[in-house]
DNA sequence: TTAATTGCAAACTCTTTGCAGATAA
DNA sequence: TTATCTGCAAAGAGTTTGCAATTAA
């Protein structure tokens, strides 16, 4: 596997990830496309991000629940998850890059691009939700 | 299963915990034990270690490489993971709370105690072994 | 042409679950 | 006593691999 072919399958799948921004499960990703593609395995959609990564154009990580996939171009976005209602609140990069910044001037390389905090908002605190 | 029973397996479990301190598989814990307890199942590790977390002694989070189990010390502790290595390397709490701090002053109460950020050392930055 | 890619099915790893007997409280 | 726990085996997720047919370059 020296030469990598940009397949039917693989710009569909370039397509889709444009379409969906962030981390996404190869299911997911797969769930949707067999809409059109009804033929399309999951194993192809795997070995098929696998070659996108080799060439640079999709991230691969484990953050805990299985493989995300990324383009490599995302913007950074993160969020800050209430464990009392489960509101998704968003917390801007600008808050969150001085602190990776930090971090990297030590040497270690942030591949995070979506941070999740968990707590609790304001709503939440004041009903006592919390600890 | 409201009450938790501390069982001759718990223990054992308990004290190889304290013997390595730090993130472990249930499978490196059940390895060991094997030796000396050669009855022990793999199950009953897995379930001891969940049984160990509901009554808030061990930590259980993914980091990457499937499950990986820690004794609770009440200390915020955080990590930085290495991708392609699978280090683990310590992050200091002094450099997180300050962020946090930052957040919390804007209303929203973070709960996360245990923070892990993705990316790579600076060992596998200089082979490549990014994007 | 021909090495890379595909779909399918099966394999593999890690984790969970059902069950009947054993045991801590 | 009795609800919880155990070992075993089997089931489940999620991911990878072998294979023969197909296809991009």
């Amino acid at each position: 596997m020296n030469k990598h072919r940009m397949t039917f399958q693989r710009k569909k799948i370039l397509d889709e990830m444009r379409r969906y921004p962030g981390h996404q499960a190869a299911e997911a990703i797969y769930d949707r496309l067999k809409a059109e593609m009804p033929e399309l395995s999951l194993s192809t959609v795997y070995r098929s991000l696998k070659g996108l990564a080799d060439i640079g154009q999709v991230s691969i990580s484990d953050l805990g629940d299985g493989l995300v996939f990324e383009l490599i171009n995302s913007e950074p976005h993160h969020h800050l998850v209430c464990l009392g209602c489960h509101a998704v609140l968003p917390l801007d990069n600008a808050e969150v890059t001085p602190f990776f910044k930090q971090i990297e001037s030590r040497g270690f390389k942030i591949a995070t691009t979506h941070l999740c905090l968990y707590g609790y908002c304001s709503a939440c605190q004041e009903k006592g939700l919390f600890q």
